[in-house]
DNA sequence: GGCGGAAACGAACGTTCGTGCTATTATTCG
DNA sequence: CGAATAATAGCACGAACGTTCGTTTCCGCC
């Protein structure tokens, strides 16, 4: 149908638009002016403000996954992959994934306050985003790549934190250290509770964590060159009005 | 004046709404509505919305000063104060200073993708507020309470995105050990900066930092306990609705 | 106690909000 | 190609928005 692409095209747009003025800012009017469609025909593809929200929320999502989730998944499971993901989510703020910021960013902190489905529906985004980072997290400590004692609901806290610092620095303060300021508490972070598997140790014992293994800090690749790693996407680039 | 009593009144209750609906989600006349005055007796006072604003994160701030800042200076300088205010501001988004979670983590990540007026003194406020905690980074490693090499706009960044984390965990997903994660993450990454001052060295050297200080970790006062020292003020209790 | 100015009010302005209808195009398909 | 169906436009609605203005009420002071 002719229509799911018009309501793939005002979603996208939706998006946009309310990661630079909020999801309750975002309005039906000048969605439909910024498409050159008119309110009702817009109107007509959601029923209702808080069904379009819903909506914008969920290709929002899409979007997300795809851009920070897909691409780290990529790296191999443990602790490159956890790592894959926070330099993915970085990156995903500084090359403007979303014009205005890390969407359920400023969708959380707009919502915290009010009941609805719209608050339940971000809520749920987020439960899900920090279930990848605990998974990725637990994963990683299984793997034996991590102190078998790390707490992964834990961690996801603190990195998730320092995602929204990063995004808070970045977006108000235009501060240009943002993403080396996030990069090197992630790091530090990280190699705090990282195992290096002893070299002594035989190829066929990689299933659980050890106890015995050496736990020591080593040079790593720096998150600054993620910039490289990750080409700007056809939509990235059309984001940036 | 009266005029004065009324427009601190307004003021009070703006900002209480504005941390719930967010400030451009405040409406003159729902606020006009919530205090039983008529719309244009409210406007006279500021002349225009954005005024308004303005004015309401002033409020805000010395709010914020006042419940925040003020009690943790009480502490003595270096590391105690620097935990004081830590645990002061989770105190603070914890008995509801604001109803809506801290005023000013939603108005940045409300504000971060607009210009103008209001979006620049939501800046220069988190701008006070990250220079206030750098300065008690600086102070606590000045006196020989950090390790000398700890980089204070860094550290208060990593705090600054605990508080952000602890805040949105609280207020979005209603977690329970929101508070307490943010208290083990800082107690946590302040304990492996701490410098123990030894035992052997006289009380003339308090000057600066010391290279041969012994670094240990010890026990500490948990988080948990600020609840019960910072009393509820009557702000507090009258905030929550 | 009355006077003057500050403070609050009530009504209305023009816009824009979200949301219904009805009509008119486009698109799909037999 | 024409009929059926989907998609969009046009128009109107009541409510709420920020703002203006003229009037009325209240307070403080000589």
């Amino acid at each position: 149908m002719k229509g799911e692409r018009t309501r793939a095209g005002i979603l996208d747009r939706a998006v946009d638009l309310a990661s630079l003025e909020g999801l309750e800012g975002l309005t039906i009017g000048r969605l439909a002016d910024d498409l050159s469609l008119s309110k009702s025909g817009l109107f007509a593809h959601f029923g209702s403000k808080e069904e379009l929200q819903l909506a914008t929320i969920e290709s929002a999502q899409n979007r997300f996954v795809e851009e920070v989730v897909r691409p780290a998944l990529a790296s191999p499971r443990g602790y490159p992959r956890l790592m894959a993901i926070c330099r993915s989510w970085l990156a995903y703020v500084q090359r403007e994934v979303f014009p205005g910021g890390c969407f359920f960013a400023a969708a959380s902190f707009e919502f915290d306050g009010r009941p609805g489905a719209v608050r339940d529906a971000i809520a749920l985004a987020m439960d899900a985003w920090l279930e990848t980072l605990e998974k990725a997290v637990r994963l990683a400590r299984d793997e034996g790549h991590l102190d078998p004692k790390v707490d992964p609901p834990q961690l996801a806290f603190e990195l998730n934190a320092l995602f929204f610092g990063a995004n808070f620095a970045w977006n108000l303060r235009h501060d240009r250290k943002a993403f080396e300021r996030a990069e090197r508490a992630i790091v530090s972070r990280l190699d705090a509770v990282r195992v290096i598997p002893s070299v002594s140790e035989g190829p066929g014992g990689a299933g659980g964590a050890r106890k015995d293994a050496t736990r020591t800090a080593r040079p790593h690749r720096s998150l600054a060159h993620a910039r490289d790693d990750v080409k700007s996407s056809p939509r990235a680039r059309r984001a940036r009005r």
